[in-house]
RNA sequence: CGGAGCGUAGCUCAGCCUGGCUAGAGCACUUGCUUUGGGAGCAAGACGUCGCAGGUUCAAAUCCUGUCGCUCCGACCA
């Protein structure tokens, strides 16, 4: 391709709306333009890295034996009631009207269309393992769409779905597409590591997130140093927090005491209280399926909310408000505690983290607003605890398998693997009759990959000061050609003839023919990133020499004659 | 949805607080001349519903109200 044929508007300042580097890059090397919030339009060189990226999905998806499908897109509501998740996922969901004013849904993901296929077409064992794969646009209706690609109301994503007669057999499936992504994500030359992640209401242990790290993701990983754990924070445990729980009864039984205007830990932690954290019961009240629900932590711990779905049962719960509160407790945040809680709230399920397993001595809210109880011992003071782990875990805590020190760790998530079970195949009829004559519901597993995210994800790992720095595979040009003078020079007719040289080599070339200053070209050739730039200058030409420059590599000089394999053996070489 | 901020030329922004005459700069764009190894110089030119609507005023980019959009922080996810 010729620079001057295509359309590569870069831009010399950073665009205001673009935060992150990676984003700022996307649009100032002229990759894709912003429509509106959360949707882009791809421009020509955008594209052809993200053609790539989807030519590497496709091609390990298809090594691994996944079937390529193309769903709709525009879906019934009606297979969505059938699964749930019409209000379960109804706050991601675009719904849009036909002339008839019938509804219409469009897709987030494709589980519901995929088990409905499977329910019609898979009726024996015979019929399995299959997995089915597609490539294409999903819709989010995002609450806040940011960071260009990264979370966008329309993002391309490769969603499969594998379909097995057992669990066992679905593990099968499981640990092909892990190893698949484990190669995707090296071909497309990111950084990516896989962590266990939290398996929601569908519970069950299998289901892995790949991770990206970068400082702007929007996860936590909490890791170990020698790779033998990695987590989630939503998932991750450890041995309990550093500093202990006071155990040792005060034998006194709890005892009221004023603390007007103390409403937070921080606050009873300092004089004239000075209450430690570590002594403190944290009361969080939740609304579960318009029913409230207590949640008790250390003061000094942050609740983890995945693992309180978990406990509740649902995703669908949200802290209770300041109102609903005080209907429930008589008091308001601040004041809250799980001791003596009124009549009217018998009932409420109270779940509480482990680290407070045997704590006495403790010191928390009394229910009546500007009190709090001391010489409180948990486990005689607090009635029908559910103890469960539902504290996010901190740096340095211990592991709970060889007890080295947890490390955490930004990163962006780019796939997910997950173990669905009999989910949806039971809820919508996706059954096959085993060998042994027994009707049996399929044991489903899906598997996504944010293409769209996964290039933002490159250029976030793959940059310098100057611009882009692609790794091959996923470059939209493999080499760039900057002959350094204007048409009709003898730099200019040495770039052509290497431009139709490698072209006809199947070398992914662009030339940079425009009329522009040497300096413009450097700083654009940079910019965009392209592996491999050839210059050639009417100086070091007039020596039968040409320049061989990879992006952010040392500069060799090459003769002229032997340009065209100098360059195909280092993108061989690359390769490799 | 809660909190914060911003909407002025294609892009980056000044002007607004303290209302005033023809709304500015740099970059980009067009033409000409010069220049040509790291985002050139000179000259000429084109480009604006000052987000939109209403209000206050002799007078609004500027003050007030509403509204729409964007960005950032929080709750969701690939």
């Amino acid at each position: 391709m010729r620079w001057s044929q295509t359309l590569i508007p870069t831009l010399k300042e950073t665009p205001a709306e673009a935060e992150i580097l990676s984003h700022q890059l996307l649009l100032r090397a002229g990759l894709v333009r912003k429509l509106t919030g959360g949707l882009y339009t791809f421009l020509p060189l955008g594209l052809r890295s993200l053609r790539k990226i989807e030519r590497i999905v496709r091609e390990e998806m298809d090594r691994a034996g996944a079937l390529e499908v193309s769903m709709p897109a525009l879906q019934p509501p009606e297979i969505w009631q059938q699964s749930g998740r019409y209000e379960t996922a109804a706050d991601v969901l675009y719904k849009v009207k036909d002339r008839a004013r019938k509804e219409w849904v469009l897709g987030p993901t494709h589980e519901e269309v995929i088990t409905s296929l499977a329910a019609g077409e898979i009726s024996s064992y015979r019929q399995m393992p299959r997995n089915f794969y597609q490539i294409g646009l999903k819709f989010r209706d995002e609450i806040r769409p940011r960071f260009g690609l990264m979370r966008a109301k329309e993002f391309i994503m490769k969603d499969a779905y594998s379909f097995d007669v057992s669990d066992d057999a679905a593990m099968a499936s499981y640990h092909k597409m892990y190893d698949a992504y484990a190669r995707i994500f090296a071909r497309c030359g990111l950084k990516a590591f896989a962590v266990e992640a939290d398996t929601g209401v569908i519970g069950g242990n299998y289901s892995h997130e790949f991770m990206v790290p970068a400082e702007t993701g929007e996860n936590d990983v909490a890791y170990l140093e020698d790779g033998s754990y990695a987590a989630n924070i939503e998932k991750a445990s450890s041995r309990g927090p550093l500093l202990p729980t006071p155990s040792v009864s005060t034998g006194a039984t709890p005892e009221l005491f004023a603390t007007p205007g103390v409403v937070t830990i921080e606050a009873l932690a300092a004089a004239p209280y000075s209450v430690h954290g570590v002594a403190q019961i944290k009361t969080l009240v939740y609304w579960v399926n318009g029913k409230p629900a207590l949640c008790l932590l250390r003061g000094d711990d942050q609740a983890n909310e995945a693992k309180l779905a978990g406990c509740f049962g649902t995703t669908v719960f949200r802290a209770a408000t300041s109102d609903e509160i005080f209907g429930v407790l008589g008091a308001h945040p601040g004041s809250l505690g799980a001791v003596n809680m009124p009549g009217a709230s018998t009932g409420v399920p109270i779940y509480a983290d482990l680290a407070l397993r045997g704590a006495k001595g403790m010191t928390t809210g009394a229910n009546q607003d500007g009190f709090h109880l001391r010489h409180v011992d948990i486990e005689r003071d607090v009635k029908a605890i559910q103890w469960s782990d539902l504290r996010t875990v901190r740096v340095g805590e211990l592991s709970v398998g060889s007890g080295l020190p947890i490390k955490i760790q930004r990163a962006i998530e780019v796939g997910h693997v997950f173990k669905l079970g009999t989910k949806y195949s039971e809820k919508m009829g996706a059954t096959y009759l085993a060998e042994d004559g027994q009707r049996r519901p399929c044991v489903m597993g899906c598997y996504g990959i944010g293409v769209t995210r996964t290039l933002q994800a490159v250029i976030e790992q793959c940059n310098d000061k100057d611009g882009i720095r692609w790794p091959l595979n996923v470059a939209p040009y493999q080499v760039l050609i900057t002959p350094l003078g204007g048409a009709g020079t003898a730099a200019m007719k040495a770039a052509e003839d290497l431009y139709a040289a490698l072209q006809s080599r199947g070398i992914e070339v662009l030339l940079d023919d425009r009329d522009e200053r040497p300096g413009v070209k450097f700083k654009d050739a940079d910019l965009v990133g392209i592996p491999l730039r050839v210059g050639i200058g009417e100086k070091s030409l007039a020596k039968g020499e040409i320049e061989l420059k990879p992006r952010g590599g040392a500069l060799t000089l090459c003769p002229v004659a032997d340009a065209e394999t100098r360059v195909a053996e280092w993108i061989k070489q690359q390769a490799t």
